[in-house]
DNA sequence: TGTACATCAGTGAACGCGCGTTCACTGATGTAC
DNA sequence: TGTACATCAGTGAACGCGCGTTCACTGATGTAC
């Protein structure tokens, strides 16, 4: 990675910590160089715009979460071929990584773009469209092939229910923000988990 | 209700709506005053300063949100007296209500703080965590009612449960505004209550 | 009923600061021959 | 290896606008006697 992108990157760092704390519009440019030891020139040099910075923070924070998500549901194939419990093993490794971010989740920037979605152009908010259909297909395929399986104990709507796992860290996010205590978002990842065993697996103890 | 009274209220349904939209540091006071039709000295009879509209609009926001649960739920009280089935009743309630809104929840202040927590003072961050704290704890009287009756089929946190309510709102909401999708929100309340069904009740046919 | 005064619900003008953006310029590094 | 040029990764100064806040003032309504 050359210089460039170094401080690229490094902009996008800082930008994104305050826009989680601070929402998008009360992030300064001005702050941001600040924090990164650049001139306010220096920071045109990389994005032409603020909205710009946006849509390449939202971009490479998307991606970045694909790649989180299919290294541990990778893993949990890996580590069990049935699909209803590799997707248990794929939940349980998710709260564990959340319960172990030293200092809590910082927030998702998906979640920033819909309570600020006056701030953003079209483009931003179909990418932010587009990045959570995107957990919807993935998990509805597994949801598919763990009902093909299983037959569900109650009547539910796959889609709706691949789509309660963002909901699930969504709604985590917040409660754990709210309260201060980070292991809440882990608890509630938990507790979909639970919900997956009740509805899917034939004998639970 | 006095003329004062009806501005100040006024001034926060607008404030409320720019700030679900577009965060509190990009919602501005000459924005809120030109939509209300009053000059900017008339906006700062009504409230000292800027974070005293947060302060005003939050308490507000929260006791209606109190009322209308206290609403829900002491009708689905009168409709069954087991706790469980008056729990589901209730949540069956809350999720057509949701359903019924007409361009969808229009977003929680509580995120909102949340995701803006460093523009606010310790006094607004505090009464945003009593009030969820206060959603757990009416929540969690409910379910220990239940469990007393219905043993639950699998191990489960009460209090964790019992934040599930709303963290399943706060992600619903998310989602739905996400997706352009106000329908979302009320699905995900309805698996939320799938899962109590499978957690308490006996037999699900 | 009339008068004096207080409170309510604002107006109008001014303030200084911070904001996002532009523009002309520059030293360091990389590439072609 | 030296030279010419291009690109990279910025600097420095200036811009005009919008922001939150203050202050002295005011007409309308309410209250006491």
């Amino acid at each position: 990675m050359g210089k460039g992108q170094q401080t690229r990157e490094r902009l996008m760092d800082i930008a994104e910590a305050s826009v989680l704390t601070k929402g998008f519009g009360a992030t300064s440019i001005d702050e941001i160089i600040a924090e990164a030891e650049i001139t306010k020139s220096g920071f045109f040099y990389h994005f032409r715009d603020k909205n710009e910075l946006a849509r390449a923070m939202l971009l490479r924070y998307v991606e970045n979460e694909d790649k989180v998500l299919d290294e541990i549901f990778d893993r949990a194939r890996e580590l069990h071929d049935d699909p209803l419990h590799a997707f248990l093993i794929g939940l349980k490794l998710f709260a564990e990584m959340m319960a172990d971010l030293p200092s809590g989740h910082p927030g998702c920037l998906v979640a920033t773009v819909c309570y600020n979605e006056r701030l953003f152009d079209q483009k931003i908010r179909d990418l932010n469209e587009r990045a959570v259909l995107a957990w919807r297909e993935r998990f509805l395929t597994e949801l598919r092939a763990i009902a093909e399986i299983y037959p569900p104990k109650d009547k539910v709507n796959l889609e709706a229910l691949a789509d309660m796992v963002s909901s699930t860290v969504e709604g985590g996010i917040v409660m754990s923000k709210a309260l201060g205590q980070p292991k809440i978002l882990a608890e509630q990842i938990l507790l979909f988990r639970s919900y997956v065993k009740l509805l899917f697996l034939p004998a639970v103890n």
